[in-house]
DNA sequence: CGCTTATAGTAGCGAGTCGAAACTATTGCA
DNA sequence: TGCAATAGTTTCGACTCGCTACTATAAGCG
Protein backbone atom coordinates (compact mmCIF):
# COMPACT_ATOMS: atom_id res chain seq x y z
CA UNK A 1 0.00 0.00 0.00
CA UNK A 2 2.32 2.55 -0.70
CA UNK A 3 1.84 2.54 -4.64
CA UNK A 4 2.04 6.33 -6.24
CA UNK A 5 -1.88 6.04 -6.68
CA UNK A 6 -2.23 5.47 -3.20
CA UNK A 7 0.21 8.03 -1.87
CA UNK A 8 -1.56 11.06 -4.02
CA UNK A 9 -5.28 10.02 -3.04
CA UNK A 10 -3.92 10.57 0.85
CA UNK A 11 -2.35 14.04 0.07
CA UNK A 12 -5.66 14.80 -2.06
CA UNK A 13 -7.77 13.48 0.95
CA UNK A 14 -6.20 15.20 3.31
CA UNK A 15 -6.22 18.02 1.76
CA UNK A 16 -9.70 17.95 1.10
CA UNK A 17 -11.24 17.11 4.37
CA UNK A 18 -9.22 19.90 5.57
CA UNK A 19 -10.69 22.10 2.97
CA UNK A 20 -14.15 21.06 4.29
CA UNK A 21 -13.31 21.69 7.97
CA UNK A 22 -13.05 25.35 6.51
CA UNK A 23 -16.84 25.67 5.90
CA UNK A 24 -16.96 26.02 9.81
CA UNK A 25 -15.72 29.44 9.71
CA UNK A 26 -17.42 32.42 7.25
CA UNK A 27 -14.65 31.82 4.85
CA UNK A 28 -14.47 29.31 2.28
CA UNK A 29 -11.47 27.11 1.16
CA UNK A 30 -10.24 29.69 -1.24
CA UNK A 31 -10.52 32.50 1.01
CA UNK A 32 -8.60 30.94 3.84
CA UNK A 33 -5.39 29.47 2.08
CA UNK A 34 -5.36 33.07 0.35
CA UNK A 35 -5.67 34.34 3.91
CA UNK A 36 -2.88 31.94 4.91
CA UNK A 37 -0.91 32.78 2.28
CA UNK A 38 -0.68 36.63 3.24
CA UNK A 39 0.00 35.84 6.63
CA UNK A 40 2.89 34.00 5.54
CA UNK A 41 4.57 36.22 2.84
CA UNK A 42 7.09 39.44 3.07
CA UNK A 43 5.45 43.17 1.95
CA UNK A 44 7.27 42.51 -1.27
CA UNK A 45 4.91 39.04 -1.72
CA UNK A 46 1.07 40.43 -1.06
CA UNK A 47 0.07 41.59 -4.73
CA UNK A 48 -2.84 39.63 -6.15
CA UNK A 49 -0.33 37.95 -8.69
CA UNK A 50 1.39 36.84 -6.05
CA UNK A 51 -1.15 34.79 -4.18
CA UNK A 52 -2.59 33.94 -7.97
CA UNK A 53 0.69 32.16 -8.16
CA UNK A 54 1.22 30.84 -5.46
CA UNK A 55 -2.54 28.93 -5.04
CA UNK A 56 -2.15 28.28 -8.74
CA UNK A 57 -5.13 30.05 -9.99
CA UNK A 58 -5.60 33.24 -12.50
CA UNK A 59 -5.21 36.55 -11.02
CA UNK A 60 -9.24 37.30 -11.77
CA UNK A 61 -10.10 34.67 -9.89
CA UNK A 62 -7.91 35.92 -7.04
CA UNK A 63 -8.60 39.54 -7.61
CA UNK A 64 -12.40 38.05 -6.66
CA UNK A 65 -11.10 36.12 -3.51
CA UNK A 66 -9.18 38.95 -2.23
CA UNK A 67 -12.23 41.56 -2.95
CA UNK A 68 -13.98 39.08 -0.71
CA UNK A 69 -11.64 39.17 2.21
CA UNK A 70 -11.83 42.60 1.80
CA UNK A 71 -15.33 43.00 2.55
CA UNK A 72 -15.58 40.34 5.33
CA UNK A 73 -12.86 42.71 6.84
CA UNK A 74 -9.96 40.39 7.43
CA UNK A 75 -7.43 42.11 5.11
CA UNK A 76 -6.84 45.83 3.45
CA UNK A 77 -5.94 47.34 0.52
CA UNK A 78 -2.92 49.33 -0.06
CA UNK A 79 -1.77 51.22 -3.25
CA UNK A 80 1.93 51.53 -3.77
CA UNK A 81 3.40 54.98 -4.01
CA UNK A 82 6.36 54.04 -6.34
CA UNK A 83 3.87 51.65 -9.01
CA UNK A 84 0.59 53.19 -9.14
CA UNK A 85 -0.54 50.27 -11.13
CA UNK A 86 0.46 47.49 -7.95
CA UNK A 87 -1.49 46.71 -5.07
CA UNK A 88 -0.67 45.35 -1.79
CA UNK A 89 -2.97 43.13 1.17
CA UNK A 90 -2.01 43.26 4.97
CA UNK A 91 -3.95 41.51 7.05
CA UNK A 92 -6.26 43.29 9.75
CA UNK A 93 -6.40 42.10 13.40
CA UNK A 94 -8.99 39.98 12.77
CA UNK A 95 -7.36 38.49 9.93
CA UNK A 96 -4.28 37.95 11.89
CA UNK A 97 -6.23 36.25 14.83
CA UNK A 98 -8.27 33.63 12.26
CA UNK A 99 -4.80 33.04 10.09
CA UNK A 100 -3.79 32.09 13.67
CA UNK A 101 -6.53 29.83 14.82
CA UNK A 102 -5.26 26.21 14.91
CA UNK A 103 -7.62 23.75 13.46
CA UNK A 104 -7.15 19.60 13.40
CA UNK A 105 -4.89 19.04 10.65
CA UNK A 106 -2.59 21.43 12.38
CA UNK A 107 -3.08 19.14 15.84
CA UNK A 108 -1.59 16.45 14.12
CA UNK A 109 1.15 16.78 12.30
CA UNK A 110 2.20 19.10 15.74
CA UNK A 111 1.74 15.23 17.32
CA UNK A 112 3.47 13.27 15.11
CA UNK A 113 7.15 12.42 16.44
CA UNK A 114 10.00 14.80 15.54
CA UNK A 115 11.84 12.44 13.01
CA UNK A 116 8.77 11.74 10.94
CA UNK A 117 7.89 15.53 10.54
CA UNK A 118 11.46 15.78 9.06
CA UNK A 119 10.84 12.98 7.05
CA UNK A 120 7.88 14.10 5.70
CA UNK A 121 8.80 17.71 5.27
CA UNK A 122 12.25 16.63 3.43
CA UNK A 123 9.99 14.36 0.92
CA UNK A 124 7.09 16.37 0.22
CA UNK A 125 9.58 19.72 -0.17
CA UNK A 126 11.58 17.32 -2.72
CA UNK A 127 7.80 16.14 -4.86
CA UNK A 128 6.85 20.23 -4.54
CA UNK A 129 9.97 21.41 -6.26
CA UNK A 130 9.42 18.44 -9.31
CA UNK A 131 6.14 19.61 -9.44
CA UNK A 132 7.20 23.55 -9.84
CA UNK A 133 10.50 22.66 -11.78
CA UNK A 134 7.70 21.00 -14.45
CA UNK A 135 5.28 23.94 -14.62
CA UNK A 136 7.59 26.93 -14.09
CA UNK A 137 6.70 27.79 -11.17
CA UNK A 138 8.21 29.48 -8.53
CA UNK A 139 9.10 27.82 -4.86
CA UNK A 140 7.88 31.16 -2.55
CA UNK A 141 10.15 29.66 -0.21
CA UNK A 142 11.25 31.82 3.08
CA UNK A 143 13.37 35.20 2.56
CA UNK A 144 16.64 33.74 4.46
CA UNK A 145 17.24 30.54 2.30
CA UNK A 146 17.78 32.73 -0.74
CA UNK A 147 20.52 33.58 -2.53
CA UNK A 148 19.83 37.04 -2.27
CA UNK A 149 19.84 37.08 1.33
CA UNK A 150 22.80 38.93 3.27
CA UNK A 151 23.49 39.74 6.90
CA UNK A 152 26.01 42.98 7.08
CA UNK A 153 27.02 43.60 10.97
CA UNK A 154 23.88 42.19 12.42
CA UNK A 155 21.81 43.44 9.93
CA UNK A 156 19.42 41.47 7.35
CA UNK A 157 19.38 42.68 3.44
CA UNK A 158 18.10 41.71 0.54
CA UNK A 159 20.88 41.60 -2.76
CA UNK A 160 18.26 41.43 -4.78
CA UNK A 161 15.98 44.63 -4.48
CA UNK A 162 19.12 46.29 -2.13
CA UNK A 163 17.14 46.92 0.82
CA UNK A 164 17.83 46.67 4.48
CA UNK A 165 15.31 43.84 5.82
CA UNK A 166 13.74 43.64 9.07
CA UNK A 167 14.73 39.94 10.94
CA UNK A 168 11.11 38.83 11.36
CA UNK A 169 11.21 39.63 7.24
CA UNK A 170 13.29 37.02 6.77
CA UNK A 171 11.12 34.26 8.39
CA UNK A 172 8.71 35.18 5.42
CA UNK A 173 7.74 33.87 2.23
CA UNK A 174 9.15 35.60 -0.47
CA UNK A 175 7.86 35.81 -4.22
CA UNK A 176 11.40 36.20 -5.36
CA UNK A 177 13.17 33.64 -3.38
CA UNK A 178 15.59 31.62 -4.84
CA UNK A 179 17.35 28.68 -3.05
CA UNK A 180 20.40 28.97 -2.34
CA UNK B 1 11.96 24.23 8.14
CA UNK B 2 9.88 21.21 9.37
CA UNK B 3 7.60 23.28 11.41
CA UNK B 4 3.57 21.66 11.37
CA UNK B 5 2.75 25.05 9.52
CA UNK B 6 5.12 24.80 6.92
CA UNK B 7 4.43 20.90 6.63
CA UNK B 8 0.64 21.70 6.41
CA UNK B 9 1.58 24.49 3.79
CA UNK B 10 3.12 22.24 1.72
CA UNK B 11 -0.11 19.50 1.48
CA UNK B 12 -2.23 22.06 1.13
CA UNK B 13 -0.15 23.97 -1.99
CA UNK B 14 0.55 20.46 -3.51
CA UNK B 15 -3.32 19.35 -3.65
CA UNK B 16 -4.19 23.24 -4.89
CA UNK B 17 -1.67 23.05 -7.31
CA UNK B 18 -2.93 19.28 -8.66
CA UNK B 19 -6.37 20.76 -8.56
CA UNK B 20 -5.48 23.44 -10.70
CA UNK B 21 -4.41 20.94 -13.39
CA UNK B 22 -7.46 19.36 -13.57
CA UNK B 23 -9.15 22.24 -15.66
CA UNK B 24 -7.01 21.57 -18.46
CA UNK B 25 -9.79 18.84 -19.07
CA UNK B 26 -13.56 19.40 -19.44
CA UNK B 27 -13.61 18.11 -15.51
CA UNK B 28 -13.54 20.64 -12.52
CA UNK B 29 -11.71 19.58 -9.20
CA UNK B 30 -14.63 18.19 -7.48
CA UNK B 31 -15.37 16.01 -10.39
CA UNK B 32 -12.08 14.70 -10.79
CA UNK B 33 -12.10 13.86 -7.03
CA UNK B 34 -15.52 12.19 -7.41
CA UNK B 35 -14.44 9.83 -10.69
CA UNK B 36 -11.43 9.03 -8.57
CA UNK B 37 -13.00 7.16 -6.01
CA UNK B 38 -15.88 5.57 -8.11
CA UNK B 39 -12.77 4.30 -10.08
CA UNK B 40 -11.41 2.83 -6.83
CA UNK B 41 -14.26 2.09 -5.20
CA UNK B 42 -15.84 -1.82 -4.87
CA UNK B 43 -19.27 -2.49 -6.27
CA UNK B 44 -21.29 -1.59 -2.39
CA UNK B 45 -19.26 1.88 -2.03
CA UNK B 46 -20.39 3.40 -5.35
CA UNK B 47 -23.34 5.10 -3.66
CA UNK B 48 -23.96 9.18 -3.68
CA UNK B 49 -23.74 9.34 0.25
CA UNK B 50 -20.18 7.25 -0.09
CA UNK B 51 -18.76 9.69 -2.13
CA UNK B 52 -19.95 12.48 0.15
CA UNK B 53 -18.65 10.96 3.00
CA UNK B 54 -14.68 9.78 1.21
CA UNK B 55 -15.04 13.72 -0.12
CA UNK B 56 -16.32 15.12 3.33
CA UNK B 57 -19.04 16.73 1.07
CA UNK B 58 -22.90 16.58 1.90
CA UNK B 59 -24.91 14.22 0.02
CA UNK B 60 -26.62 17.32 -1.80
CA UNK B 61 -23.45 18.52 -3.37
CA UNK B 62 -22.15 15.30 -3.92
CA UNK B 63 -25.10 14.46 -6.02
CA UNK B 64 -25.03 17.48 -8.40
CA UNK B 65 -21.22 16.40 -9.35
CA UNK B 66 -22.15 13.22 -9.95
CA UNK B 67 -24.94 14.29 -12.12
CA UNK B 68 -22.68 16.09 -13.77
CA UNK B 69 -20.58 13.00 -14.86
CA UNK B 70 -23.96 11.44 -16.12
CA UNK B 71 -24.30 14.47 -18.12
CA UNK B 72 -20.55 14.26 -19.96
CA UNK B 73 -20.86 10.56 -20.39
CA UNK B 74 -18.35 9.03 -17.89
CA UNK B 75 -20.40 7.75 -15.49
CA UNK B 76 -23.86 5.51 -15.64
CA UNK B 77 -26.57 5.52 -12.62
CA UNK B 78 -27.81 1.91 -11.69
CA UNK B 79 -30.82 1.69 -9.30
CA UNK B 80 -30.61 -1.34 -6.71
CA UNK B 81 -33.41 -3.55 -6.91
CA UNK B 82 -33.22 -4.80 -3.31
CA UNK B 83 -33.43 -1.24 -2.02
CA UNK B 84 -35.18 0.97 -4.59
CA UNK B 85 -33.83 3.73 -2.50
CA UNK B 86 -30.09 3.43 -3.44
CA UNK B 87 -28.29 4.21 -6.35
CA UNK B 88 -24.52 3.16 -8.01
CA UNK B 89 -22.54 4.81 -10.27
CA UNK B 90 -20.62 2.42 -12.51
CA UNK B 91 -17.83 4.27 -14.56
CA UNK B 92 -18.36 4.04 -18.56
CA UNK B 93 -15.63 2.98 -20.83
CA UNK B 94 -14.95 7.15 -21.52
CA UNK B 95 -15.06 7.25 -17.41
CA UNK B 96 -12.24 4.33 -17.30
CA UNK B 97 -9.67 6.25 -19.65
CA UNK B 98 -10.13 9.60 -18.10
CA UNK B 99 -9.45 8.28 -14.71
CA UNK B 100 -6.04 6.16 -15.85
CA UNK B 101 -4.82 9.50 -16.89
CA UNK B 102 -1.50 9.96 -15.34
CA UNK B 103 -1.10 13.45 -14.03
CA UNK B 104 2.00 15.31 -12.87
CA UNK B 105 1.85 15.04 -9.49
CA UNK B 106 1.37 11.21 -10.04
CA UNK B 107 4.44 10.97 -12.27
CA UNK B 108 6.73 12.91 -9.79
CA UNK B 109 5.90 10.73 -6.71
CA UNK B 110 6.46 7.41 -9.14
CA UNK B 111 9.75 9.27 -9.56
CA UNK B 112 10.45 9.42 -5.58
CA UNK B 113 13.10 6.33 -4.52
CA UNK B 114 11.72 3.70 -2.97
CA UNK B 115 12.56 4.41 0.73
CA UNK B 116 10.98 7.62 0.37
CA UNK B 117 7.45 6.44 -1.01
CA UNK B 118 7.42 4.28 1.81
CA UNK B 119 8.18 6.46 4.87
CA UNK B 120 5.48 9.02 2.71
CA UNK B 121 2.94 6.49 2.60
CA UNK B 122 3.48 5.27 6.19
CA UNK B 123 3.45 8.90 8.04
CA UNK B 124 0.61 10.44 5.16
CA UNK B 125 -1.32 6.91 6.61
CA UNK B 126 -0.90 7.99 9.82
CA UNK B 127 -2.17 11.51 9.93
CA UNK B 128 -5.57 10.57 8.14
CA UNK B 129 -6.42 8.26 10.59
CA UNK B 130 -5.44 10.30 13.13
CA UNK B 131 -8.27 12.77 11.53
CA UNK B 132 -10.11 10.16 10.71
CA UNK B 133 -11.24 9.63 14.53
CA UNK B 134 -11.38 13.36 15.41
CA UNK B 135 -14.52 13.12 12.77
CA UNK B 136 -15.85 9.84 13.16
CA UNK B 137 -14.73 9.57 9.80
CA UNK B 138 -14.09 5.98 8.00
CA UNK B 139 -10.90 5.25 6.62
CA UNK B 140 -12.34 3.88 3.17
CA UNK B 141 -9.66 1.29 3.27
CA UNK B 142 -8.99 -1.74 0.69
CA UNK B 143 -11.56 -4.54 1.16
CA UNK B 144 -8.65 -7.06 1.72
CA UNK B 145 -6.77 -5.26 4.94
CA UNK B 146 -10.51 -5.44 6.26
CA UNK B 147 -11.14 -7.83 9.95
CA UNK B 148 -14.08 -8.79 7.64
CA UNK B 149 -11.65 -10.22 4.90
CA UNK B 150 -12.02 -14.49 4.74
CA UNK B 151 -10.33 -16.73 2.04
CA UNK B 152 -12.16 -20.32 2.05
CA UNK B 153 -9.92 -22.62 -0.57
CA UNK B 154 -8.61 -19.72 -3.00
CA UNK B 155 -11.61 -17.95 -2.51
CA UNK B 156 -12.41 -14.30 -1.38
CA UNK B 157 -15.05 -13.82 1.42
CA UNK B 158 -16.89 -11.06 3.23
CA UNK B 159 -17.74 -11.86 6.57
CA UNK B 160 -19.63 -8.76 7.21
CA UNK B 161 -21.75 -9.12 4.46
CA UNK B 162 -21.62 -12.83 3.69
CA UNK B 163 -20.61 -12.70 0.30
CA UNK B 164 -18.25 -14.02 -2.32
CA UNK B 165 -15.78 -11.45 -3.54
CA UNK B 166 -14.13 -11.47 -7.06
CA UNK B 167 -10.11 -11.40 -6.29
CA UNK B 168 -9.84 -7.89 -8.10
CA UNK B 169 -12.56 -6.52 -5.73
CA UNK B 170 -10.05 -7.01 -2.64
CA UNK B 171 -8.16 -4.40 -4.01
CA UNK B 172 -10.59 -1.81 -4.14
CA UNK B 173 -12.12 0.57 -1.51
CA UNK B 174 -14.85 -0.55 0.58
CA UNK B 175 -17.07 1.73 2.64
CA UNK B 176 -17.05 -0.84 5.37
CA UNK B 177 -13.61 -1.33 5.94
CA UNK B 178 -12.67 -1.92 9.27
CA UNK B 179 -8.67 -2.38 9.88
CA UNK B 180 -7.39 -5.45 10.84
C1' DC C 1 -50.70 -5.14 10.45
C1' DG C 2 -50.09 -0.13 10.44
C1' DC C 3 -47.75 3.84 12.10
C1' DT C 4 -43.66 6.25 13.04
C1' DT C 5 -39.03 7.15 12.29
C1' DA C 6 -34.78 6.58 9.74
C1' DT C 7 -32.38 6.49 5.43
C1' DA C 8 -31.23 7.53 0.32
C1' DG C 9 -31.34 10.66 -2.89
C1' DT C 10 -32.90 15.13 -5.06
C1' DA C 11 -34.31 20.16 -6.18
C1' DG C 12 -33.71 24.96 -5.50
C1' DC C 13 -31.36 28.85 -3.21
C1' DG C 14 -27.70 32.29 -2.60
C1' DA C 15 -22.77 33.02 -2.14
C1' DG C 16 -18.77 32.24 -4.12
C1' DT C 17 -14.98 29.86 -7.14
C1' DC C 18 -13.24 28.89 -11.52
C1' DG C 19 -10.98 30.11 -16.16
C1' DA C 20 -11.43 33.00 -20.03
C1' DA C 21 -11.69 37.14 -22.34
C1' DA C 22 -12.18 41.93 -22.67
C1' DC C 23 -11.00 46.05 -20.45
C1' DT C 24 -8.44 50.25 -17.83
C1' DA C 25 -4.52 52.31 -16.05
C1' DT C 26 0.01 52.54 -15.53
C1' DT C 27 5.00 51.76 -16.63
C1' DG C 28 8.96 50.80 -19.43
C1' DC C 29 11.49 50.53 -23.37
C1' DA C 30 13.07 51.83 -27.94
C1' DT D 1 6.76 59.85 -28.46
C1' DG D 2 4.69 55.77 -29.17
C1' DC D 3 3.84 51.08 -28.47
C1' DA D 4 4.23 46.92 -25.90
C1' DA D 5 4.31 44.84 -21.35
C1' DT D 6 2.45 44.65 -16.78
C1' DA D 7 -1.04 45.03 -12.74
C1' DG D 8 -5.32 44.70 -11.64
C1' DT D 9 -10.47 44.49 -12.52
C1' DT D 10 -14.92 43.23 -14.57
C1' DT D 11 -18.15 40.28 -16.61
C1' DC D 12 -19.61 35.87 -18.21
C1' DG D 13 -21.31 31.04 -17.84
C1' DA D 14 -20.52 26.67 -15.60
C1' DC D 15 -20.03 24.76 -11.48
C1' DT D 16 -19.29 23.86 -6.21
C1' DC D 17 -20.76 24.51 -1.76
C1' DG D 18 -23.80 24.08 2.45
C1' DC D 19 -28.40 24.55 3.44
C1' DT D 20 -33.32 23.64 3.72
C1' DA D 21 -37.19 21.48 2.17
C1' DC D 22 -38.80 17.66 -0.21
C1' DT D 23 -39.99 12.57 -2.10
C1' DA D 24 -39.62 7.74 -1.90
C1' DT D 25 -38.52 3.72 0.23
C1' DA D 26 -37.26 0.80 4.22
C1' DA D 27 -37.12 -0.69 8.96
C1' DG D 28 -38.53 -0.94 13.64
C1' DC D 29 -42.06 -1.57 16.90
C1' DG D 30 -46.38 -1.78 19.26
Amino acid sequence: MNTPQHIRALIKRLARLDAAETWESDLNPAQVAALDYLARANRFSRAPSHVAEYLGATRGTTSQTLKALVRKGYVSEHRSETDKRSISYDLTDAGRTLASQRGRLLATIEALPNTHRAELSETLSKILESQLAKTDGRLFGVCKTCTYHRTQNGHAYCALLSLPLLAEETEQICHEQVAA
